[in-house]
DNA sequence: GTCTATAGTCGGATAGAC
DNA sequence: GTCTATCCGACTATAGAC
């Protein structure tokens, strides 16, 4: 096993300094220096692994990638299975959905780690670079792939007509508000962080909306 | 009238280039060379008319607040007579909150400005400072407070209830995701940039959604 | 592979002329 | 109120010792 959490190699630790630095500054506003200090290696190292700032901040999206894939990948590859299987019933299909969010929010809010991917990905959402092409083709395209087989079906629309695309980013963004918009959420209901109690409660109300969203496309 | 768009006095013209530079480069990115450029103002004039460049940057949100105020303000303040109202039916709060998703659409991924106070409100919703007080007791706190009094009804829910206030963000993040997320969008789609036909069909879908949500309230 | 030292650039703020 | 000149600190990257 792993003697203690230092000594992974330099490389590692500064990937790991660099993601809490770029997601928290910003790309100009993280500096070498203070992701070296971070990560207890030398400045020099990063131009010596890296080719420099630029190729630091690519490792850190593949990073990000891998992350997501670990947790989220099972669950997208066990919906996508069940999605693609002509004897899935529309209850099935109801249930992978819901499990699908709950599952979502737990990763993406409940956790840590998730400020951080999020910070870095939204900003790359809005002034793309490379690392916009590795975290797309790695983490976002795929899963709308899968949630569109999944809830096409349901909604009665094909799973690559533009308004099935459409609600479906629409959806998701239900989830994502509670990352993005967290400071504006935390003082409307006067909360001061999120707890496992009120994760709970995200979980229901966006459960609650999601269900309205494929129940209204079954048959009467 | 205006003579022309050059003579605003610097101040003014110092906050519309900040509030450029600070939305596309970040607090640290914007340096206040490149903002003092862009306005065609000296670099001394920051210091001497803001204080110096935190000031600057507080007084952007103060200019952002006025912009969405402006155009915004008159539709949240009839929905909130008409959310008010005792003798207002279930279609017409149905109706009012449709148009006021069309109306967010427009404002907020319709138009190139929109882009700059979104990515500035996110930058301050993952780490508030000042500015976010600002903008969240002009903009979007009143705003929240409209729709809970328009929707809550439709659902059957207390306008003060934690699970309304929950579900409401829910569906206000599916309008922001076509803004924090239109890099993924456009690619998914396959779309260069969004146009007017292309901001219908995302009405379109936007719709869909939430009449799902209001009916899945409504008395069987 | 990791360090120190340093080069070369750019940052924000200030002083003081006009 | 607006300018030029300048200070001083922080930045990234490189050279070269070990």
């Amino acid at each position: 096993m792993q003697v203690a959490m230092e000594k992974a190699d330099a490389r590692q630790r500064l990937v790991e300094a660099a993601l809490k630095m770029f997601g928290e500054h910003g790309f100009k506003g993280a500096s070498t220096r203070a992701i070296a200090g971070e990560a207890g290696a030398n400045i020099a190292a990063i131009p010596y692994y890296f080719g420099g700032k630029d190729g630091l901040y690519l490792a850190v999206a593949g990073h990000i990638a891998d992350q997501i894939t670990g947790r989220m990948g099972p669950a997208l590859q066990m919906a996508r299975q069940l999605a693609d299987d002509p004897a899935t019933t529309p209850e099935q299909r109801r249930n992978t959905m819901l499990a699908l969010g709950d599952g979502f929010v737990s990763m993406l809010v409940g956790t840590e780690e998730a400020a951080l991917w999020a910070r870095f990905m939204v900003r790359e959402q809005f002034d793309p670079t490379e690392a916009f092409d590795v975290l797309y083709s790695r983490v976002m395209g795929p899963s709308y792939v899968v949630i569109a087989k999944l809830l096409g079906p349901l909604l009665g629309l094909e799973p690559d007509s533009d308004i099935l695309k459409l609600r479906i980013f629409a959806v998701v963004g239900q989830a994502l508000v509670f990352r993005v918009a967290r400071a504006a959420i935390l003082r409307r209901l006067e909360w001061d962080a999120y707890t496992p109690e009120r994760l709970d409660q995200i979980r229901a109300a966006l459960r609650a909306n999601i269900i309205a969203i494929m129940d209204a496309g079954r048959p009467a």
